[in-house]
DNA sequence: CGTCGCATTGATATCGCTCAAATCCGGTGG
DNA sequence: CCACCGGATTTGAGCGATATCAATGCGACG
């Protein structure tokens, strides 16, 4: 859709399919800073700075509505409900972030899944279902993935972690060390 | 300030002094997910959903002005201008908080170094002037101190950065691979 | 002068990354 | 229906970078 540096023209709604948010290293190596699915905003951030800070690539066929940048002003101005839920939006985004934040500032994979779990499960054992593979699911924790194979599989082994094909369990509570 | 949990009444903006937002692991390990000096807001993020995600303390003599929650969505749904602003801030947050992500999903220690200057580094050396300790820079960059220490020592070494007191430069330009 | 915290350096252990190889699985084409 | 292919998944082995533990110097501050 658009690349790092390009100026910022509009903000981005999608409708259907997905779109990875990302930047590239040196190496060419992916990081992925957001999966824009149906309903998210995408590159709300770059609208006041002018510029896009990352790529944006649809992974799959997606349908999008875009929102020029002066529009986008013009409503904030002058659509009061619209700028509270703009507002929303960016907190639970900065949220969001702050959480990833967070869970790759830990040490340890063991520590970074159980992060994922309870921040991102729902309900008392934290159910997580899986959207893409695990390789994804690593790059999102900053791991390799044979780290994350074989820490799911030790956390399966000691029956701290339940996984039913794409559904992911924390079985016991976190324990006092 | 308050305490992760707490029900959300308030924004804050620093004055004068110093406040960090962080929150705590299992064994007592800060982690800073913001540092915010004068003229900077905290809690923006926690408004919207009701509860304080993290623990705000003064490391120094602080003054804050309170905004209570009612009072900022009043002001939101009046003053299109101050909206605007209000937006301009989360975004800068969000922006913000994404580089640190980029940057602590680097392998390396050197490479989170060389993140850091050139994305919070001035002018054509990417020059930052330290304002904590280095202690306080391992923190930001999810490194051990003992690690910062070994690897300013390296680039300084290998002349890659220059140290003159609190400043740090990059004096040579990141080389192809 | 004693203490405290930061800065620095050394030694060691550990954990995760890299390289490698085997298996599985879904899809594709014959 | 079967052979084949690419990508994901899984497991193994070894290495290297970082965390951890430890000791010392140094400056500020009381």
């Amino acid at each position: 859709m658009f690349r790092q540096g390009d100026a910022a023209r509009a903000v981005f709604n999608v409708l259907d399919g997905e779109v990875r948010l990302a930047r590239f290293g040196e190496h060419g190596e992916e990081l992925v800073l957001q999966r824009a699915r149906p309903g998210d905003f995408f590159a709300e951030a770059s609208l006041d700075s002018g510029r896009y800070h990352c790529n944006a690539i649809a992974s799959e066929e997606a349908t999008l509505l875009e929102i020029p940048a002066a529009a986008l002003r013009e409503l904030l101005d002058t659509d009061a409900r619209f700028a509270r839920q703009w507002v929303a939006l960016l907190a639970r985004q900065l949220r969001n972030a702050r959480a990833r934040l967070e869970r790759l500032s830990l040490g340890g994979a063991a520590q970074r899944v159980r992060h994922y779990l309870v921040t991102e499960g729902r309900g008392p054992e934290f159910e997580v279902a899986l959207t893409g593979s695990l390789k994804d699911l690593a790059k999102e924790l900053g791991l390799a993935h044979e780290t994350l194979y074989r820490t799911l599989a030790r956390m399966k082994e000691s029956g701290e972690l339940e996984r039913k094909g794409a559904a992911l369990k924390l079985k016991t509570r976190r324990q006092r060390v």
